[in-house]
DNA sequence: CACCAGGCAAGTA
DNA sequence: TACTTGCATGGT
């Protein structure tokens, strides 16, 4: 016994038709993707686009000057992204896995297979299963469902989550529900960080929310604490 | 001024 | 296993 799967593709649809699509991932290469992955890691992506700007002004989106420069640089380069001194030993953790069994070769890493490449990535230091989701779909482009906070509390709020499910039970209520495309995935995940944490709180006039439609029974959303 | 952003790992009970 | 805490800048 299952229980009916929420309406996600309803859901997807009128997010898309209001907002169209979200142009993600904004990175110029696969490794800036990637690096971009672990810097966004609970910050802005504002300041992230800062802490990139810096790594390409000093020629320093490459792997091989990742891997070798000093730490104490690196966390210099990536300082407005916070967390500098984490995010460098996590990107150094990630360089060195690529250079010690890929030769460096961020292309190798990324043909091999969904749940290899997902499984590699989830042993580095510092990359979790949505740092390596989001690598998987938006940098190796296989069908994984992202789940970030946003997610959680976006189903929650229309009670399609009770709250205190798995990373891979949510995940696996996206693809239930969906078709195995990356294009989609792609959006979605995007729409729904877009919606942010504050969109249809309870308000008299809710008429620019994409999502009143599919309002729990018997009510509006749920208010936050 | 307070709050928090496209998480994760390590420590504690 | 299930919480809690540290990490840190910069925008609102």
């Amino acid at each position: 016994m299952s229980s009916p799967s929420p309406p996600l593709a309803k859901v997807y649809r009128a997010l898309h038709a209001a907002w169209g699509p979200q142009d993600w991932w904004p990175a110029e290469s696969a490794l800036e993707m990637m690096v971009g992955a672990v810097l966004t890691q609970n910050t802005a992506w504002t300041h992230v686009e800062k802490a990139i700007d810096r790594l390409k002004a000093d020629g320093a989106l490459d792997l091989h000057t990742l891997h070798d420069v000093p730490l104490e640089t690196l966390a210099d380069w990536i300082r407005p992204s916070g967390y500098f001194n984490v995010k460098a030993r996590r990107l150094r953790a990630l360089t060195t896995m690529v250079v010690e069994n890929y030769g460096g070769d961020v292309a190798a890493l990324l043909a091999e297979s969904t749940d290899r490449l997902r499984g590699v990535l989830l042993e580095v230091n510092g990359i979790g299963p949505e740092t390596a989701d989001s690598i998987v779909l938006y940098a190796a482009e296989h069908p994984v469902f992202v789940v970030d906070a946003y997610t959680r509390r976006f189903m929650e709020r229309h009670g399609w989550l009770r709250g205190g499910e798995s990373y891979d039970e949510v995940a696996t209520v996206f693809t239930d529900a969906l078709p195995k495309d990356v294009e989609l995935y792609n959006e979605f995940h995007a729409l729904i960080v877009n919606l942010g944490k504050d969109y249809c709180r309870p308000r008299p006039d809710c008429s620019s929310c994409p999502l009143c439609c599919f309002l729990p029974p018997g009510g509006r959303i749920e208010q936050r604490q």
